[in-house]
DNA sequence: ATTTAGTACTTGGTGATACATAGTACTAAA
DNA sequence: TTTAGTACTATGTATCACCAAGTACTAAAT
């Protein structure tokens, strides 16, 4: 175990979550997304970002159509779907939900459990 | 794919974070820290809590110590070591950067990508 | 004394998924 | 025709939460 492991793992369980939420702002293509991630310091590979988002179109979450480009091979451009709409603010709830509970967590107070009970005898 | 597993993967990119997090304020044994995690919504298990403690006292960011108890069998009390405390501050900024990056990217506004240059020709 | 219930820790198997790497395919310019 | 840039695909690996079953200890009930 490294600590840039747990990072990793930190940034694994949002990903999904961001990348619903660059798609729900505009039609976007995977390099939009990776450029964007990038920017906010979220970055993913190509290697993430292709299986991801053929996951999230197979759930129903998005959907797209294809666009010739003159800088290369057609680019698929995705859109969100009203399932994935509701899918997205539910993620919506349980991220702030989890940052908060996280927050909490973290904050340093005096914990209301260790003060008793859990004394060894 | 379904929602439940995407919440499920949030929540664990941050269960280490966490856990020393509730270690580093006190010496508490597994079921203090399931305890304290349900309290804060985030439910862990035995079976991911157990070999957790494991990875984190192997990676020395922990340490043990045996606790009779007259309740049951003896209890193994964790406290942190100084390599990791220091492991926990750079998660914590770690956390505080990336919570930082998803709120920017999730908040409802008009981005910058999406109005140049990723139109299709 | 033996059984039962509660608590604490351990172990093996499964599934999901990020990552690394290599590969295919298309366009335009040298 | 080759080279470079871009876009998408495919495969193998490692990590890790979860599930389920198992072991072990104590105290109370029978």
């Amino acid at each position: 175990m490294d600590l840039q492991n747990t990072q990793s793992q930190m940034r694994k369980g949002v990903l999904e979550f961001c990348i619903l939420s660059i798609i729900q702002k505009g039609e976007v293509y995977p390099s939009d997304i990776a450029q964007q991630m990038k920017a906010a310091n979220l970055h993913i590979l190509e290697g993430t970002l292709y299986p991801l988002l053929t996951r999230l179109k197979n759930a129903g979450y998005l959907s797209y159509r294809w666009v010739e480009s003159v800088t290369g091979p057609p680019r698929k451009y995705f859109v969100m779907t009203e399932e994935g709409k509701q899918a997205y603010d539910i993620l919506f709830n349980t991220w702030q939900e989890m940052a908060t509970a996280v927050s909490t967590l973290t904050k340093e107070q005096t914990n209301l459990f260790n003060n008793e009970s859990t004394s060894a005898e």
